[in-house]
DNA sequence: TCTCCTTCTGAACACTGTTCACGATAAAGT
DNA sequence: ACTTTATCGTGAACAGTGTTCAGAAGGAGA
């Protein structure tokens, strides 16, 4: 079962030695708690003493598994690839395989509230991850698109992904307390505030008004993924 | 011209003091203050108490100005747009004018240190940047692509800009202390890195390994851009 | 000169990430 | 069984954060 160790990449943080616990404390349990309190608080509220306080444990006894914050943020990032299967890259169905291993990030970043900000603000080039990349790198090589094309379209594709449900999650977020009455008064209060802007100077956001304001996120990403994939899709063949 | 300091006498009153507040704060003063600040600690180091002591003012003098951080980092975000030139839409050049329009927001932001991370949680659908938004959307509807896909393509672009120059930052934020030789050095251990893998579990990587870690972001920008407006490209006329 | 009013100050509050000397505790050695 | 030893977790502290608020300073108007 054990493969031979991906050798770690010489940017990454140096670890804390894996030291095997008998008991309580440890990486994966204050993962754990630290999700727990993200889903509680959001992200400006997940503190080290929150998540201490969430293991019944001084703040202290965290830095004793994790290097810091920092590396706590990685780790939860990391999480969101666990347990991800990775298909054998099929040729003719390169395009379907592109958009539902965008799906699956998109609905895992949404498991977890505020998560699509901790994901922005990491790169995800760790010994880890890179059995991801590997992989998406292999559908999209496997259609025939050009290697410079290639080695961009997954970093395209994830910072569409990443970016496209950061935007929801704020919007998301902005709303959050905010009964269903009023959130519905407000969705109208900014149909109308579109719709009513000067359409001599704002025609454009005028006459789509109706479509920005919508808010079918899933077929809006659904597009994007699409538009993204046509344009990838127009390099194959090439040189 | 200030005169040189008499240090107070002790049995003395205490004397009216020492910084004259000849011309008073303002939004613009501390925006700029913050910019300073900004670029000389970088987005973690950007504090209130920061900005104040650029400014030599007490921290809560700038809460007479200012609602609170969130909102000073709005205004700076209002910043990247101001004095941008719009031009008019032109439908044989609309392709070329969005990449203006990318180009020119990638550079505002690679202006200052971090303002990616400054732009990527603000959403810009304030009153102050409705023309920039209308503009954009001009450009793309006077190309002739469908209501829909034009609605949804300024989010997509500018999701992809700063996305883009956000992990630009990042890796620029993370080896900023470091001389060229050690960065060469660590550029080449990269290289090295993609090119060791094992083959057998990570052929795509290791064949694309030059292409990732070469450093030509513009041109990897301008890919980026091409691609998907290949794909806006291919719904012209659609309905 | 006296009052009003705006602008700025200083101190405080309740947090944050991180470090470190110190105890408790359980395993290992005798 | 008793002692040693090493590890894990604790509590307190440090230096910093955003934000608030009573009050002082200074100029304008009466």
């Amino acid at each position: 079962m054990s493969q031979p160790d991906i050798p770690p990449s010489p940017w990454g943080r140096p670890r804390k030695r894996p030291v095997p616990v008998r008991h309580p404390l440890t990486r994966d349990r204050i993962v754990d708690a630290a999700f727990t309190v993200l889903d509680r608080e959001g992200y400006d509220g997940l503190s080290m003493r929150q998540v201490a306080a969430e293991l019944d444990v001084a703040v202290s006894a965290l830095y004793a598994h994790v290097s810091g914050k920092d590396e706590l943020l990685e780790l939860m990032y990391h999480r969101l690839f666990e347990g991800v299967e990775l298909p054998a890259p099929d040729p003719a169905r390169w395009q379907e395989q592109v958009k539902d291993y965008m799906r699956a990030g998109r609905a895992r970043l949404r498991e977890h509230r505020d998560m699509a900000r901790i994901s922005m603000s990491q790169v995800p080039f760790t010994a880890e991850l890179l059995p991801h990349v590997e992989q998406l790198l292999a559908i999209i090589r496997s259609a025939g698109l050009p290697d410079r094309v290639a080695a961009l379209a997954g970093d395209l594709l994830s910072v569409f992904m990443e970016g496209f449900t950061l935007e929801e999650s704020i919007w998301q977020e902005r709303y959050r307390d905010m009964d269903e009455e009023s959130w519905n008064a407000m969705r109208s209060e900014i149909q109308e505030y579109f719709a009513s802007l000067p359409p001599d100077r704002f025609p454009n956001l005028v006459a789509v008004a109706g479509l920005m304001a919508d808010e079918s996120n899933d077929y809006r990403f659904e597009l994007g993924m699409e538009i993204i994939i046509r344009g990838l899709a127009s390099y194959v063949g090439e040189k």
